[in-house]
RNA sequence: CGGGCUAUGGCGCAGCUUGGUAGCGCGCCUGACUGGGGGUCAGGAGGUCGUGGGUUCGAAUCCCGCUAGCCCGACCA
């Protein structure tokens, strides 16, 4: 295969387009891969076309390779199937949806559970059909708040979803450990770094679920890592919990008056000033800080969570999001957010700035008269026996020595904390740094949540029904290749893995002399009669600067230029990652290139 | 949804403060020169200045509304 640059559609940029922040984003544009269409969708070129296609065969091969049947569903559905799983109302304004001539509702599917978990169902019946491994390579859609960086957050883009059906919980551990064996594969052939850090199910449910994270600054998840191997998605990370201490021969708490306290730092600011303490200063890890919630259950109603976290500790809400279900079984997907004023409203009892338990009992309650109708959760480091200072429910007063379980009581803890730098690993494994990435792909074990929904079962061994459990297993396809680009490129433009790049060799001419041409012409026809893929620059009016200028920015791993050197009857071979270039004899070219692609 | 910014030819921008009928660079077309790092010269094509209204003799420019886009945050299998 010949792409030959005077006729190829391809424009390429010399600036950066405005719109773009990240390299990937300005590279692939300028190199003419893709153009913006809409925000977040993108039109695929000719070269676009061609790495994404490279990415698409080996995820598909490596899916084959475990016993994966390719299918492809629609894009645009019905809303039946969405319906009986609760994801038509759960999505919300997340899902592009539409109408047909006679009014009934469709959408542009954001995931396909729905259709494979149905599509199973239509067809199979008895447990000597399992396990099946469904995937397809396909559009996906969701109307994102806020698509960015290009392809890496689009609102249509391209998802490879996989999804197991299995009798039984070994079965399913099976699958998961095959799909974990065969993203690795791929991530490996794609030359994309991942790492496979531990997630949340959430309210997915199932046992188990992995990111597999490429680690780049411009990551949207946030994730530690410890000096001794532990890695994890910083909503998954466990708090190392401190021993119960025995509260025997605490003093009793004491309640002061702290006019213009209302936050942590005015707080700690009059600890200091009003009842200084001779083991050393009070720091706002002193502080037990009660931050009010509100949880927006399935049914709809809006149900108040205060959680008493230290004081020099933030709330990150994913976190509480990932955790509530333990504490509020209601089933569903629980949203949490900042209480608003008209929450506080409705509980009187919660001062605003001064919030804390209702003070000598034992009991979760919270605020003056006591709460009603309130979870009160704990951050895991206050542990029974430690001693705070915290709201005392009046305004301008706190209460100093509330010792936890002596004085006041919780509904439960909650790994709700923002995770710092420097924390301990749950492991032991040392301290944790945080770091940025991309998720490329996530695995996890559905369970039954959806062959529930949607009554999925087959007959077992001893023909009684079983309901089928199932994994899932997507990789973000165009994401690919813009975590690709973003890791693969210089200042003069984009550095391709060979296994995907456009092309394996790019091939200009440079001068005017027609032998250049002719010599050119045939090194490009015996390269493609060996199978190799050529980028060749045969625009005859183009300056050597542009070209050489195109061949950078377009990235194909090699380059060779037949020009000046011809006159000694060599032809210069250029490696486009290192820059390093070697003058190969004419006769010889055809031979090194071919052993330089393979090799 | 909150905060900030922007909208002028295919792309990147100037012009707006102080109203007078649109300009620069890149790209594109024609020709000549040049020919290993985005070269030079000459001549061209291409714009209802996001949109609706208002002020004015006259609006890209001033005023009001709307829409869209970008960035940060919230949100996001």
């Amino acid at each position: 295969m010949v792409l030959r640059l005077s006729t190829l559609f391809l424009r390429t940029l010399r600036e950066d387009p405005v719109d773009a922040e990240v390299a990937s984003h300005k590279l692939l544009v300028r190199a003419g891969y893709i153009r913006r269409a809409a925000p977040g969708i993108y039109t695929w070129l000719p070269l676009g076309l061609r790495v994404l296609n490279k990415v698409e065969a080996i995820v598909r091969e490596e899916m084959n390779a475990i016993g994966g049947q390719e299918v492809h569903f629609p894009a645009l559905l019905p809303k039946e199937p969405y319906e009986a799983t609760n994801r038509w109302t759960e999505y919300g304004e997340g899902i592009f949806r539409l109408k047909d001539r006679k009014g009934a509702d469709y959408l542009l599917a954001p995931t396909h559970e729905e259709m494979f978990t149905l599509l199973v169902k239509d067809l199979y019946n008895s447990y000597k059909d399992l396990p099946a491994y469904l995937y397809q390579i396909q559009n996906k859609y969701r109307d994102e708040a806020r698509p960015r960086a290009g392809l890496l957050r689009g609102r249509e883009f391209i998802m490879k979803d996989s999804y197991s059906f299995d009798v039984d919980d070994a079965g399913l551990d099976t699958a998961y450990a095959k799909h974990r064996e065969a993203y690795l594969r791929i991530f490996a052939r794609l030359g994309l770094e991942v790492l496979p850090v531990l997630a949340t199910a959430g309210a997915m449910g199932g046992s188990r679920s992995e990111e597999f994270l490429h680690p780049t600054d411009i990551g949207e998840d946030t994730f530690v890592r410890s000096a001794g191997g532990y890695v994890a998605n910083v909503e998954a990370v466990t708090t190392v919990v401190p021993e119960d201490i025995d509260p025997a021969g605490l003093p009793p708490f004491e309640v002061r008056d702290t006019p213009d306290t209302p936050t942590i730092d005015t707080l700690v600011e009059a600890a200091n000033r009003l009842a200084p303490r001779a083991s050393g200063a009070w720091t706002a890890a002193d502080t037990l800080k009660n931050v009010v919630l509100a949880a927006l259950l399935p049914t709809g109603e809006r149900h108040l969570v205060v959680i008493g976290l230290p004081g020099d500790r933030a709330v990150d809400l994913k976190r509480v999001e990932a955790n509530i279900g333990a504490h509020l079984p209601v089933g569903g997907e629980i949203g949490i957010e900042a209480a608003s004023e008209e929450d506080l409203r409705r509980h009187p009892g919660l001062v605003k700035g001064y919030i804390g338990p209702a003070l000598g009992t034992e009991r979760a309650v919270l605020g003056a008269e006591g709460s009603t109708g309130i979870t009160y959760l704990v951050d895991p480091r206050v542990v029974s026996g430690t001693s705070w200072i915290t709201g005392a429910n009046e305004h301008g007063k706190h209460v100093f020595g509330l010792v936890a379980g002596r004085d006041f009581g919780w509904d439960g803890t909650i790994e709700c904390v923002e995770v710092r730098e420097g924390d301990p690993a749950p492991d032991g494994s040392g301290p944790l740094e945080t770091a940025r990435g991309i998720e490329m792909g996530h695995i996890f074990q559905l369970g039954r949540k959806y062959a529930a929904a949607l009554d999925l079962k087959v007959l077992d061994q001893n023909g009684k029904l079983v309901t089928v459990t199932m994994g899932s297993y997507g990789i973000g396809v165009t994401r690919a290749v813009a975590a690709l680009a973003e890791s693969n490129h210089d200042d003069r433009g984009l550095v391709w893995p060979r296994n995907v790049a456009p092309a394996d060799v790019h091939l200009m001419v440079t001068g005017k002399q027609a032998e250049l041409f002719a010599e050119a012409e045939r090194i490009a026809a015996e390269l493609e009669a060996r199978g190799v893929e050529v980028i060749f620059d045969d625009r005859p009016k183009v300056s050597a600067g542009v070209k050489f200028g195109d061949a950078e920015l377009i990235g194909v791993p090699t380059i060779a230029v037949v020009g000046r050197g011809l006159a000694d009857g060599v032809v210069e071979v250029k490696d486009r990652a290192s820059g390093t270039a070697e003058n190969v004899p004419v006769a010889d070219v055809v031979e090194y290139l071919v052993s330089a692609v393979r090799g």
